[in-house]
DNA sequence: CAATTTATGGCAACCGGTTGACAAAACTAG
DNA sequence: CTAGTTTTGTCAACCGGTTGCCATAAATTG
């Protein structure tokens, strides 16, 4: 009994029982290599590399695997390979409805293609983002940032790590994946302008926000083609609070029609407005930005140009997907196009009887 | 050079720079112990085991671990602990923002305390629910079903092999976090009482939902106790759109006063009532489940019972996370308080003239 | 101060896969 | 029928940690 063991005459038992946290646990290669009587490394091969291993022992090997109910470790897989078959996404906050969809487009594209998603919040801190990121890296392939708050070199230092792809703001040698603002917008001016509007407001966003500052151009550019006046308004945050703050100044500006930052920040200032009895559209048109759930439940419902949020993470999952398989551009960005949502919260101006 | 090698000599090296994508990679323990000078064993002790080393080693190994910049490989940890620091949260649809909250309070806890989450949908399907629960358990310690919607014995057999805890269901044995319905659903029927209302529709959910039965039951037993009249409408999905679906049997019911399985079916319900010239409340009370984001968007704000549900997400994290390092109770519910969260949308019927 | 206990660090096996090198077997061609 | 290829499976090392066992050093005790 207390001889050294011998590691070779292993006993003709069943599948190993062992670890687990109470006893059960599951079969290993070294199982399906027994009872298929071959070597483990043939069970390997037959399991990871089609054609390596020939027909009969092949079939041999899944039917063991079948009836022993294998299934590969992951880390154990991980280990040598250093692949994990899991990236990860990092947004801003999750509460915030924006990314909903972004989410839900990589998960998709995750399941879809056999990877598992690890999902992050930076609390919109960068210091937090880069922390989390960080920590990611060590148990994923890739990393997708969704309007990521820290600075170009440190997501530029991380894409040098492992592949990252980054949605909703352009990174100079980084794949990225952002909305065209520009189709929407014009949509957007030219159908004030349409109604008689002269002079337009635009809310800005965070000012660590690059979105909002391509928004901005976007919404001076239109304007002036369409040859109205733009003005600029600054929210404390991107949020329905932060929206009701700027209702003040909003009126004080002059404008008849506002676009803002986000769709957030658009029916907090319509709450706000409609609350101190101005009406909309009549008395001013407010236009939002990326058409989030809930957009159309305010009253009247909310005109916003819309962002194709699920095709963003799906977008985004998918290049870096891509990338992880040698495949696809290393940089550049994927851009997809944005347009108006037409509801009811902008219209012609009633004039004041 | 060609030689075979000799692994003891190892060359005084500075710390190996291997595999990863393209030459770079971090250093291991090894690196760690022949800078401090120390067996890897008693790095590996000095990281993970407190106290289980001196002092001195201690201090040493650590500043040889800060200056190579050493991270534990997660996955080289996993494979003989079979710990992974990990946890999974499966959700029936990521697109609903009922489990926005819950994902939210997931994963705020799981970074607390150090955890990573893992995130899965089943798009409501009790097949493809149970797939990615199998697919998770493999990598993960722990996991979270937030209204499942596999059957109790599939729950039981998940639950047997790591910790599980649900959310939003009762089911005997497997430890639970589940809002109790009973308060808030009387305050809602107590103020629609006292407004009059003398008979009360319920809009259940879908039939294999654990949650619309119990809300059913209340509502029964608030409306018994106030001596007012129920009856129970079905909606085909429990979505906005499913809501508008359920305006013609609403009306034809002849009940003023409404509750519907949860926020969505009601605002698509008020939608819908107020499109065809009903005024909410004055003609019929709407009255939702759950305070999503976006019920208060509403014009008028929705009135809702709400139910804590980031609360319920961090509680269900928490007690997962007891489970693992061994404290808490393996089975049993913890419940939640609801409230009523009295907006707009449910008041005094206003007798028609 | 010797005897005993306790604290500390090292050795080596192990977790469960992957993979390069190589030998045996099977197949092809001359 | 043999030499030359190609296919297929085996061996053994390795990925980067953890941990039981043991020897030694240090601390405690009589």
């Amino acid at each position: 009994m207390t001889e050294p063991k011998t590691p070779d005459a292993a006993p003709p038992a069943g599948p190993s029982k062992k670890h687990g946290r109470d006893g059960k646990s599951s079969a290993t290669i070294y199982d399906v290599a027994r009872v298929a009587g071959v070597n483990a490394s043939t069970v390997s091969r037959a399991l990871s590399k089609p054609g390596r291993v020939s027909p009969k022992t092949q079939k041999l090997i899944e039917d063991a695997a079948a009836e022993l109910n294998y299934q590969v470790n992951p880390f154990a897989r991980a280990l040598p390979t250093g692949k994990t078959n899991t990236f990860g996404l990092i947004v801003a906050d999750i509460t915030n409805p924006t990314f909903f969809d972004i989410i839900r487009g990589a998960q998709t594209t995750a399941t879809d293609r056999d990877y598992t998603l690890v999902l992050a919040e930076s609390a919109e801190s960068p210091a937090t983002e880069l922390i989390a990121a960080r920590r990611l890296m060590a148990t994923v392939d890739g990393l997708i940032l969704a309007s990521p708050r820290m600075d170009d070199d440190n997501i530029r230092a991380l894409a040098r790590d492992k592949p990252v792809v980054v949605i909703n703001r352009e990174v100079e040698g980084v794949p990225c994946v952002v909305p065209d603002v520009h189709k929407g917008i014009s949509e957007a001016v030219r159908s004030l302008a349409a109604n008689g509007h002269q002079k337009v407001a635009y809310v800005a966003g965070p000012p660590e926000s690059w979105m909002s500052e391509r928004r901005w151009e976007g919404v001076q550019a239109a304007c002036d083609w369409a040859r109205l006046e733009s003005v600029r308004l600054e929210s404390s945050k991107p949020t329905v609070d932060g929206g009701r703050q700027t209702a003040r100044e909003v009126r004080a500006s002059g404008a008849t029609a506002v676009l803002t930052y986000n769709d957030l920040l658009a029916i907090g200032l319509m709450r706000e407005l409609q609350a101190a009895g101005i009406a909309v559209p009549d008395q001013i048109s407010i236009v939002g930005f990326d058409d989030i759930f809930g957009a159309d439940f305010t009253t009247p419902p909310l005109t916003t140009v819309r962002s194709p949020l699920g095709e963003c993470g799906a977008g985004a999952a998918t290049r870096l997907l891509d990338l992880l398989h040698g495949r696809g551009e290393p940089a550049g960005t994927l851009s997809v196009e944005t347009e108006l949502v037409l509801r009811g919260s902008s219209g012609r101006t009633v004039p004041v009887r």
